[in-house]
DNA sequence: GATGAATGAGCCTTCATTCAT
DNA sequence: GATGAATGAAGGCTCATTCAT
């Protein structure tokens, strides 16, 4: 009835409708919490934001709760696969694939003010709802374990005299120090200037592997 | 009949004085904060956790946002004199100092789950409100200036090759990513692990200055 | 089944037209000032007056103070059109047409106990307020102004031997004084002896004019 | 012990305190209605306008609700002391009566704009409170029966052809329109233009008692 | 007499959610 | 699917009143 053949348009529409609105409506919540903070935003800057009525955001998410643990769980993904496909197409060596991390942890589409803002809003305020705090849990944990990893691989490979669950533990503090210090100063740290901070440390702990401009090509 | 000779500690009933007041809701904000959250703490949440009246605040810091600010104000304060204490208090020599600074960022005073809690739900939330970001701007900045003086010291007193402003920032990001670890992830960091992370990457970037026990005596 | 088919009356139940609304909560605004007063008179008092929710009129009024000003703008409104419309039907001639004026301020729609009453505590009050000042006092000049006209073209008529502007000003000053002897002193004044009384005044000022039954048919 | 006999002053100054207060707070109650208006203003704007705590007006008057009250009798007596003193001190003859009593009305004592802002404010809200009716009806009464009296004696003395009563009832509207004007609209009417007016009206309906610079004199 | 910290009821307002259309 | 008027619970705030000092 609803001109199911007429190319193959409508149905399609329709089915994928429910998904852009989702779509939409995540990423008003990010622009929103972004711009007003978390306290400060409501059902009404979200459906505004994205130009849509009031009602709909219970209708396409039942709850604000739900709405706001959907966003987090979309940015955690969106964080996560940046990494793990930096990961996947970084030159062989761990070396190189630890810059490759560390280097995704500043791409620009992880790594900006409207991002981060509502990364940490989020995150921070997750904290004291023991239901979300799952949400970002599980993927810090894997990101924390390539690093172990990687660390580990740099000392064998290296000889260094140093322990790879405590480099490991720093980088991943630094590296969302880093965040912090690009969204709270943003006059002071910047994408450029963090990553060059972390790369000195690099070159201090595994100076066998890496100079200031990044890994060394040892393999 | 409660007390009545003991010295003249009567007053503790109906009259306090002002500070005192003022001192016990601030505490009672910190508490509420940590344990709710900052959106889902209200004004009365904080005259019930500090066993007062509900017009209580309202009477002590006019509004809520005032409160609020003062919080901040209170935490930044407090965060600060306790490295300037422990700046002050250091034996000589910028890696006693330096480590000095380093270990009163895992004071229990200042880094335990209640004052982080608090600490970052208002910083992060304060973010958006241009008002707050002075707050706790200045202290920041002042920390950082310190932390980049001594690694220049270090660098010239031991021959680094290194910058001074990178290893700052870093240490500076390493630092508060700790007590980020330590807030999100309890099961996983604590006030000895952080600590020990950050005393590794010292001994890795300045090894003439620091083992793993901490700093040697060079002086 | 809540009269189905009657032409299309439904939408009275859930949906009102936004006007209906605003229109239905100004008279319950009225009603509850007349009753309890302007101070006393509360957002709930002009909510439940209209047998709605209580959050409805920051809905449709945004604020109580904008529910005020709108409420005396309509007032205004509605006594401007009712002494224009007497003037507009009125027979020729000054006199008919002061006659008619005076009469329209009698009249029961504008001239009762609740108009009167919610009439003076919005206006009284409004004094206070720059903002409202400037709602009633735009009408009040037109009618002022058309008094002096009338009284203007009597005077040249008739041949007395007055001033225009004192006598329109001591009229004004009658008719408005009638209204607080009809709120305060109900036993006493009434619209029909208030219209007498200014009658008989009309009749000693311009007696080729007026008798104490009205105008005289002089043209 | 509190120096009974040091000259005559302590006692009697302690004595007087209680009176004295009050008035500080009578006056600072007219002066903050006046300013504020009658729902605006609260307690604590009446003792911080009499530059005394804020306790003390509870502890002079028991209630914000007595204090109103007491401030209502206090203006209502002032005002009827006015004019009875104005037609005690009157030359004889009605008109001469008359005269002083339409001019006390326009006493600066009684008719300025902190006073009849005050008097509205305080008799319009008191409207709705049965209470606070009783208090301004009694002077009204008494000031309107002088009035007819007089009405009645120029009628009789001049021969005219009207109703005392609606006179009366029509002079004492007018002069209570006159205050509403001054107080609405002091651009347009004043202390003098008002009496003016008035003025007019009299030399109108008894031209034989008063001119347009007042009563003649035929006694 | 006088003070002012403290109380708590009640107000205005916001906002997540519902639901008739 | 979508809209937006309506609801009502809950929050921040004001303020008359109390009372220990």
């Amino acid at each position: 009835m609803t001109g199911i053949d007429q190319k193959t348009d409508k149905p399609a529409r329709r089915k994928a409708s429910k998904e852009v609105r989702r779509g939409q409506l995540i990423e008003a919540t990010i622009t929103s919490i972004a711009a007003r903070g978390f306290a400060a935003t409501t059902m009404a800057d979200v459906a505004d934001g994205a130009g849509l009525s009031r009602g709909i955001v219970n209708f396409h998410f039942e709850s604000k709760e739900k709405l706001l643990a959907e966003t987090l769980r979309f940015m955690s993904a969106a964080y996560e696969a940046n990494w793990r496909e930096a990961l996947r197409t970084a030159a062989p060596g761990p070396a190189q694939k630890l810059w490759a991390l560390v280097k995704s942890d500043f791409d620009r589409s992880v790594c900006n003010q409207r991002t981060i803002a509502a990364w940490f809003a989020l995150r921070v305020e997750a904290q004291s709802r023991p239901t979300y705090r799952r949400i970002s849990r599980r993927p810090d944990d894997a990101f924390l374990g390539a690093i172990v990893d990687l660390c580990r691989d740099l000392i064998a490979d290296g000889g260094y005299d140093a322990d790879a669950g405590k480099l490991a533990a720093g980088l991943d503090a630094m590296l969302e120090g880093m965040w912090l210090s690009i969204l709270m100063d943003p006059d002071r740290m910047s994408r450029r200037r963090g990553l060059a901070s972390v790369s000195q440390y690099l070159t201090c702990v595994f100076p066998r592997h890496f100079s200031n401009e990044g890994p060394l090509d040892t393999n």
